[in-house]
DNA sequence: AGCTAATTGAAAATCATTCTCATTTAATCA
DNA sequence: TGATTAAATGAGAATGATTTTCAATTAGCT
């Protein structure tokens, strides 16, 4: 499957997808693409929607096979929402951090990385070793706040 | 329901349910107990099984009524893991982050907050208005790198 | 001790996720 | 290109997690 609109979000997944020697499917590229151009974390009943609306039917069991595969190649990041709820966005493996709008569940990017400049001394003193960590930053943004 | 062998993390629940005019029931005071006894982060599975030891019997329904109530009220943080899942630690309403032991899972206090002092012009310059955060370290502890 | 609204427990209902297995498909190579 | 083959999909069943319902119980008042 190859079609003339591929963006570089698809590429970049497809390249992924060749460099582990796995298949670059019409259901795996409808993933990317609906994530990348919502530009919103989306929960998994959205995501099966939106590939269904582009391939006409998916099945849900793909979907989530999809998505835990692209969270470990770091294609998508879940999010986690403070209601218990959650949701995933494209990604592009890079380290970066992820601010949502808790109304629109628009996703924004947030490059500089609060904690890699975080002097750890405290915890290490404790014994620990600080291996990764989740940031999460919540608001609201520019066309909600208006809106509210 | 009134024990001698009641913790200051027992009181502070007992004072936070009190002051909005909630019961201190004798589970809702075993989940503290079980919760901050252990150090841990754990499941609603284990919490369960910690209450039922202590009380000979616990509705599972009780349990999740419960741990809402107690993240609503900052008795509690609910963390999570990087394999998808999900656990509860006690806390006491400050503003602490916490570091979990990928291995054993205890969770260890954080109370310089990274982000607090962090610089948010760059996504405020977006339109954002940044009103919360959530932040987990992972990693591993003393105990558990030593017996790696 | 008695009253009352809040809370609990048990089971059913709902919702989310994973599994199974027969069928299809992407990638490879002749 | 067409054949081959391992990987991937889909449908639905199975499992697991969470929520709801409602009658029975209990904590926190007088």
């Amino acid at each position: 499957m190859m079609k003339d609109f591929e963006c570089t979000q698809e590429l970049y997944a497809r390249e992924v997808l060749r460099e582990k020697g796995l298949k670059s499917t019409t259901q795996r590229l409808a993933v990317v693409h609906v994530l990348h151009t919502s530009g919103k974390s989306l929960s998994v009943g959205e995501i099966h929607d939106g590939v269904k609306e582009m391939l006409g039917a998916a099945g849900l069991a793909t979907i989530y096979r999809t998505l835990e595969m692209f969270e470990d190649l770091g294609i998508v990041k879940r999010l986690h929402f403070p209601d218990g709820g959650h949701g995933y966005a494209f990604s592009q493996g890079e380290h970066v951090h992820h601010m949502v709008c808790v109304d629109c569940r628009e996703v924004f990017d947030f490059p500089e990385c609060p904690v890699e400049s975080f002097d750890y001394a405290s915890v290490e003193r404790q014994g620990f070793r600080v291996k990764d960590h989740f940031i999460q930053l919540f608001g609201q943004c520019g066309k909600c706040a208006e809106a509210a």
